[in-house]
DNA sequence: AAACAAACCTGTGCGC
DNA sequence: TGCGCACAGGTTTGTT
């Protein structure tokens, strides 16, 4: 309830029904039939699980929304750093400004070589803030954009204005074959399981990880290389040194 | 302008 | 066994 209060968040669920379940980037986007939508986003740790009405709930469940055929909607996130709000559509812009400012989803929306060459700007910035920058191209996150480095051959810190014509079809095709093979593999639950589908299920994309979480071993395509791994800014980035340049 | 770091939190796993 | 530390899928805010 960052940018509301438990009360309109209970307003705003109360008698509605969802029309739908749609998704921009990271943020999921539930159409109300009362006109507004309700936003939430899972952040690091946050779930949306469906389960039986008066199933024991697990720790850090924030909210319970009760559905009509019997069934509840959890949102638990032990980290509360996700968060939901029903907004109006018609103020986004001032309501969920973040939402507003997303770059092209490479899987929602439309996203040709020129989408994405027009994204690459002419400066000294690295790929990885790039693919990580939400305002620039929206639902790639940590491991997606090292898997998507690695599986073009480019490295992290290449600068984006060191790009070629090669490099660039290269970056877009690696976009959108890790994450559809990603979608496909149900997403990658790492051994915390915190990323689980609505029943709770794990995806299997962390056995196809070729570098995250894979520091320290041999490079699983190039064979030669061993898997670095640095961190900035709290975040880590993973890369081979040999076969990524 | 851009590049970092810190902050927001809890839980887990490791070395000592 | 227990303690302290590093680290975790993301984004915003503040500082160089």
């Amino acid at each position: 309830m960052r940018r509301t209060s438990r009360e309109a968040l209970i307003h705003g669920l109360t008698g509605v029904r969802i029309e739908a379940a749609d998704r921009r980037g990271k943020y999921l986007l539930l159409p109300l039939d009362s006109g507004d939508e309700l936003m939430i986003h899972l952040r690091m740790s946050g779930q949306v699980l469906l389960a039986q009405r008066g199933a024991p709930r697990p720790a850090h469940t924030h909210v319970v929304m009760e559905l009509d055929d019997g069934t509840d909607l959890w949102f638990v996130d032990p980290r509360t750093f996700g968060e939901g709000v029903v907004f109006d559509p018609d103020r986004a812009a001032e309501q969920v400004p973040d939402v507003e400012n997303l770059g092209p989803d490479p899987i929602r929306d439309e996203f040709s070589l020129s989408d994405l060459r027009r994204i690459v700007r002419p400066t000294r910035r690295a790929l990885k803030p790039l693919l990580l920058d939400q305002p620039a191209i929206a639902g790639i996150g940590n491991i997606y954009a090292d898997e998507i480095l690695h599986r073009r051959r480019l490295r992290p810190d290449r600068p984006e204005n060191s790009l070629d014509t090669r490099d660039e079809r290269r970056l877009h095709e690696a976009i959108g074959v890790i994450l559809a093979a990603a979608i496909d593999a149900g997403g990658s639950t790492l051994g915390d399981a915190q990323y689980v589908d609505l029943m709770g299920g794990g995806g299997s994309y962390q056995d196809d990880h070729r570098v995250y979480g894979r520091a320290g071993e041999r490079c699983l395509t190039c064979g030669r290389g061993w898997i670095r791994r640095s961190v900035s800014g709290g975040r880590s980035t993973h890369w081979c040194a040999a076969c990524q340049r």
